[in-house]
DNA sequence: CATATAATTCGCCATATGGAAAACAATCTC
DNA sequence: GAGATTGTTTTCCATATGGCGAATTATATG
């Protein structure tokens, strides 16, 4: 886990993550207002919310004992454009088949 | 890893992994000349493509000897449905945050 | 001060992951 | 059939992951 993608994609491989996410897109929350919903121990928890913090997704600051988390809604750009790149390969891939048809398949019809 | 959404992203949170998707997006390809831009050895490079099959996002079948491999485009939709379904809730409370300032802070300013 | 609350640290465990080497199996091709 | 090519299985290893409970550190609050 060294690359900006893996480590954002790996934080969204797990429904207590995501869920997280989820909840913080919402608005800002302390820890275990945050970890209330999940049925795990605080100490794991955290461990899920600093794979958060390393993939990017979250960033926290403690004022007295609570340590308040946000999320950083910027990490859905990375995410969301090598999605899309990865359509626009596809597209550009069905093009060519198309230029294909049209170019073979269609002069076939012509014969 | 048992969720959909689960093994779609860990599937992704790794380049090998990533550039596979990339290459097949751009069409079929058997498994040798997959493997054959990385610097893995074949039984650990067949470990990544169960990995993407099992994400949902390869599928291959055997026909001789060679095992063709090809992407299943479908799983973009996944991806994509839940980050976009994140940036709304994202959406829905700045929107909330408009209000507040609408109706508070400018409140204030005709004072 | 005594206590409750919020978060953290520390071991510990089972399983998963990503890698390797070696041997094996199947199928082309000469 | 001999030999090359293409995948596959097996075994092994180090490290990461996700979980736990117990003990610890701060910081509020009665």
């Amino acid at each position: 886990m060294e690359n900006n993608l893996d480590s954002a994609f790996h934080a969204l491989a797990d429904p207590t993550r995501r869920a997280v996410i989820g909840r913080l897109m919402d608005g800002p929350a302390p820890v275990t207002e945050l970890a209330r919903p999940f049925e795990i121990g605080l100490p794991t928890f955290l461990k899920h919310l600093r794979v958060l913090e390393q993939g990017g997704w979250i960033r926290s600051e403690k004022r007295g004992r609570v340590r308040t988390c946000h999320v950083r809604p910027e990490r859905l750009h990375a995410a969301e454009r090598w999605l899309a790149e990865q359509r626009a390969i596809w597209d550009a891939r069905t093009d060519r088949l198309a230029d294909y048809v049209e170019t073979h398949l269609a002069a076939e019809d012509r014969r």
